[in-house]
DNA sequence: ACGCCATGTGAGGATCGTTCACGTTCTGTC
DNA sequence: GACAGAACGTGAACGATCCTCACATGGCGT
């Protein structure tokens, strides 16, 4: 169905810039005119690019989208790891804190974060095609408890139980960005418990 | 139910068939092609039709969907309230049970139940241009849970709880059914636990 | 200086959504 | 059953959109 993100990987400088340009481009217009309205055209004019341009490096319009949701996830794992360093939890529900918190200021602030989300209407498989976007964060995520947590055995059961939080978190997170501009803090507190109250009964 | 997702209302029983029967071929051509492939003309000519006929009753492709997810929830609601009433579920948690199995049971048979869900990628404002159709469903189930735990006062902060519980539900079933098909049992089961654990705090 | 690849372009083909002017079937009324 | 008007049905055609392609320019190694 869908394929490598990029038809063409940028060698030059001068191209690199460029499909950054695109990138950023799709990302305002997914936040101004919606979904259907980024036309490949929209986008390639409001990049001051020809559409041939766009063509050069992507296959096609959801290629585009594919990337775009790429580039914001190398962000928020970035962020997530930077906050975890910078807060050192004690805890896992410390920790669950730090992610949702992190994950809160980084959509309210990334252009199209809320329209892609990770597991989001654009492409539920945009990060890796035999992965959903929110396996591979809950993967990531993993990886952050088990050092969290000493002497974690990160079992069958319990991977299943953070794929099942991170799915749950993400969708209860998204309605909170649905319910209210920039978000809705009480949708976001009751995030944390319901991911707290499930975990719980995985990790206590 | 609300606004007009219909152009004109079918008032002969000959056109109010063939609208029928374009809503099927929308629903199997999601299933088949999915979304961005279930194409005006192919919904047409699989219903047996003409493009005109369908722009007779629907003013876009938009709307298609959108009466159908108006009728899956129709068929969702009376299959919940059926099953509500025959299993007479004395506690919130056995409704809970309920409620997911016929969730389940429904998404496997109902054509293009998945790809519609209630919350998801095809229009998340199917059933009420105010309202997510979750938020419909979470209104709708608030009530069917009023009468089973008597007494049961619905306070605001019992109904957004409702509301994030159906929301997550919803998202961790939605997952059950990408993992394995028709769907994963595992995964059903921990959408089971993860509501009661969660609606735990708020109606114990 | 030369050659080659990467980069850049935008008119145009293919397809899709939607409309419209016209023909057909039903339904109520006498 | 005959008539009128409404409901229903049609598919060619129009505009918008995605994407391609033949061609032009820039950058880099030798």
């Amino acid at each position: 169905m869908n394929s490598a993100p990029y038809r063409r990987t940028p060698v030059q400088e001068r191209s690199a810039a460029r499909v950054q340009r695109m990138l950023d481009a799709a990302a305002t217009l997914l936040d101004d005119v919606g979904y259907d309205a980024t036309t490949t055209s929209l986008i390639a004019s409001r990049a001051g690019v020809s559409v041939g341009s766009l063509y050069q490096f992507f296959p096609d319009r959801r290629a585009v989208l594919h990337a775009l949701a790429e580039r914001s996830f190398v962000r928020f794992s970035a962020a997530v790891t930077d906050a975890v360093v910078a807060a050192r939890p004690t805890t896992w529900r410390d920790m669950i804190d730090v992610v949702v918190d992190v994950f809160v200021e980084f959509s309210t602030h990334e252009p199209a974060a809320q329209v892609l989300s990770f597991g989001g209407p654009v492409d539920r498989k945009m990060l890796d095609p035999d992965k959903d976007n929110n396996a591979v964060v809950a993967g990531a995520l993993s990886e952050v408890l088990q050092r969290v947590v000493p002497g974690l055995e990160l079992t069958d059961p319990l991977l299943l139980a953070v794929r099942v939080a991170v799915e749950a978190g993400d969708s209860v997170l998204a309605l909170a960005f649905r319910r209210a501009d920039p978000f809705d803090a009480e949708v976001v507190e009751q995030a944390k418990q319901l991911i707290k109250a499930y975990l719980a009964v995985h990790l206590d």
